[in-house]
DNA sequence: CGGTCCTGATACCGCAGCGGTATGACCCCA
DNA sequence: TGGGGTCATACCGCTGCGGTATCAGGACCG
């Protein structure tokens, strides 16, 4: 199986529509169609049953959608990493991706310790979306990620926990239940509508939450009394006047990882992690 | 990147020379050459130098090989699973490798108590060469395995431990040291020339030990005072006369584990593990 | 109930690119 | 300095990919 052969089924699972998925491969759609017709073949396995309005996975196809995913990010990952190498002879910098915002301070402690090191090399911090540092450690965007349990699926990663929190509630401090000493995460989710976050193609899912796209933004709604967040403690540090902190009593507690693929060899990578679990 | 380039790159990696890697892939040398400049060319990375003796791996050579063999492994694993699920429309048999010989107990146990599970599926047991089972997992020929910590590579795979033994010595009953309580791992391997264990590619490394084939010949020649092999507790439970068994103090403990690769969906898999973690 | 619109499939064609053979360029070594 | 070995280059034929034109069939509508 080609890794070409692998995009135009996934193109087609994705748009469910083989006319759709040529377009946006930048191909006509008969060669799609035979394309996949001849993948079927070939695996001795259907993996679109044909409708009127285009085309729904089968089981098989279900599978080798999922497998097929992660096929093609290990060979993005394999593509991107060699060039990498290549760039610097050995010595390019390690990317390490995190969420924006969050970990600020655990970050600035891990990356000033690392560059102390006798033999740390130059790091590149990615901070992307929510969600994403996971995808980029497995495509190879990215060496090594900071990444929060239970939120990330660390799954095929190799990890070194680093901190593991309570999760808070911050509210407006006007707020009739901001004098509480603690809270259970059902009370806390009825007391204001609770902002939004993104989903991993960077859609918000309906509700009646605001979309939340930067902290300090959401902080400032809060103070307005028009929505609350539930927090890992470590988020009080930044925090100002006009918001209130309730403990939460059954939320999960969030572990914070270093990830990195396995069978990494970077000297970069295996810095940054000893260096993490002396911290 | 395609699949047939990473395969035609990791052959020349393989063997080092590009007129060998041809012979292997039933090709001719010249196409194979430019397939690896081209190659070079598109990822604009410098992958081999070359000899008069033929070629040798670069910096970046390396990373695809290590990234590219992992990419391939995910593409047939993907291949696979997808032919399997086909086969069997969804109640496809769950492949289970294990090391051949041991564990068996446990497998036994394992096995009773899944196929008395209300919607268990069928089991195909695929017993292996030591060390195979973790490649089974990661190429789809198996969709769960029994593991041993530290010998197999775990890296990648989500598990559940099963089981953490001690391990023991097992030399001849009349050996001089045979009735002592305990002993170091040090003086164990002093004792008697121990066997040797095949590597991956199924050759046996340098040494003066017996070669290993199949557990009981071992205790055969242990019986007959030619080795000694140290082994995990559980073994105890095959052993026979003539054979003594000697406790070791500093031997890393063995931790057996049920592995199977991340994002699996198969019920058999999910099954499995359920009852795996019961026992 | 037939026309229209949508879907994916088929037929056919031109050419990119893959693999083959023949040969060259280069290095090591005797 | 020639011979054997390496990989690279030159050139050719054909496979197979992608393109356009068209067909086949179900859903929907007047």
């Amino acid at each position: 199986m080609e890794t070409r052969e692998l995009r135009y089924f996934v193109a087609v699972a994705e748009e469910s529509h083989v006319g759709r998925a040529a377009e946006r491969l930048g191909m006509a759609q008969p060669p799609l169609s035979r394309a996949i017709a001849q993948l079927e073949r070939r695996l001795g396995a259907d993996l679109f049953v044909r409708t009127p309005r285009g085309v729904t996975l089968t089981s098989a196809g279900e599978t080798l959608l999922r497998e097929g995913r992660a096929a093609l990010a290990a060979v993005e990952a394999a593509e991107r990493r060699t060039r990498r190498t290549a760039q610097a002879g050995g010595r390019a910098p390690v990317v390490l991706t995190a969420k924006a915002g969050a970990t600020s301070e655990l970050m600035a402690k891990l990356l000033d310790a690392y560059a102390a090191e006798p033999d740390a090399v130059e790091v590149e911090v990615v901070l992307s979306a929510p969600g994403h540092q996971a995808l980029m450690l497995r495509d190879g965007r990215a060496d090594v990620a900071i990444l929060h349990r239970p939120f990330d699926d660390l799954s095929g990663f190799d990890t070194d926990i680093l901190t593991v929190e309570d999760q808070v509630l911050i509210l407006p401090a006007g707020h009739p239940e901001s004098t509480r000493s603690s809270m259970t995460l059902a009370e806390a989710t009825s007391l204001l509508p609770m902002p939004r976050w993104p989903d991993l193609d960077g859609t918000y899912p309906d509700g009646p939450g605001p979309e939340l796209r930067d902290l300090t933004q959401i902080l400032q709604l809060i103070r307005l009394g028009r929505t609350a967040i539930v927090l890992p403690e470590s988020a009080r540090a930044n925090l100002r006047d006009g918001l209130a902190v309730v403990p939460l009593t059954d939320a999960p507690q969030v572990t914070t990882v270093i990830a990195w693929p396995p069978h990494s060899t970077s000297p970069g990578v295996a810095g940054l992690v000893r260096t993490a679990g002396r911290l």
